[in-house]
DNA sequence: TCATTAAATTGTT
DNA sequence: AACAATTTAATGA
């Protein structure tokens, strides 16, 4: 049986902290189960906890006034989020909901913050997982003006397997094409015509609910 | 273990 | 958006 302690140690923050900055990091650290299609936060709410996946998939989303969905973002296992409300006590800003079973691990935000103010490792992490993130999010406006349907498909896909923001991910990802279509922003059939063309050049392998990636670096710089 | 059925997901128009 | 085809999951013999 694993302790808590080995579990801290297995996450991506925590592989260049102290003996007792994992000590720490244990007390403040707990472990949540959710069924897929749950919410695990609504937005407004005020969730005083870092949050990482450790099995599962879950999306970050909004539903506008007018009952459309939007999907931000996709975050699969080992992939740590919510810093921002954290940091700043203030309520979510999203909906956070559970795509497929999930298991999350959480750090509460008294421990969150003690490992802010006292670990260099653990500033260290953040800094770069900030930078990591913006990137990404930078890549996204490009991805608006510029990319065509096929190629956001590819890299919506990619975001999954960044192996710093998500460094546990497998070779695949279980996902349907409809909630692929929502994150990259173009409808369901594109996403399977987009898929079907990605497998016929050797990038991924598609079947019922799962996607393996084959050629991660191709997806990263999709562009047809 | 196998057959039947319902539900979810994919493929096509 | 609607429809058909396919795959999976659940149920009960």
């Amino acid at each position: 049986m694993a302790s808590k302690a080995d579990l801290v140690r297995a996450q991506s923050w925590a592989c260049d902290l102290s003996d007792a900055e994992v000590e720490r990091a244990s007390r403040g650290f707990s472990e949540r189960s959710f069924a897929a299609g749950t919410y695990i936060c609504h937005r407004g709410d005020r969730l005083d906890h870092w949050t990482g996946v450790i099995s599962g998939l879950i999306k970050i989303s909004v539903i506008s006034r007018a009952g459309k969905a939007m999907t931000f973002a996709g975050a699969g296992a080992g992939s740590w989020f919510g810093e921002g409300s954290v940091l700043k006590g203030e309520p979510r800003k999203y909906d956070v909901v559970a795509i497929r079973d999930t298991r999350l691990a959480m750090l509460n935000k008294t421990t969150f913050d003690w490992l802010s103010e006292n670990s260099l490792a653990f500033n260290r992490f953040l800094v770069r997982h900030l930078n990591e993130r913006m990137g990404q999010f930078i890549g996204t406006i490009e991805f608006d003006r510029i990319l065509k349907p096929q190629d956001r498909v590819a890299r919506s896909l990619s975001w999954f397997f960044n192996p710093f923001l998500s460094p546990d991910m497998a070779g695949h990802l279980e996902i349907t094409q409809e909630e692929l279509g929502l994150l990259a922003g173009v409808s369901r059939q594109i996403v399977n015509k987009s898929l079907q063309a990605l497998q016929a050049q050797g990038m991924v392998e598609v079947s019922h609910g799962r996607i393996v990636v084959l050629d991660l670096e191709g997806l990263t710089r999709y562009e047809s």
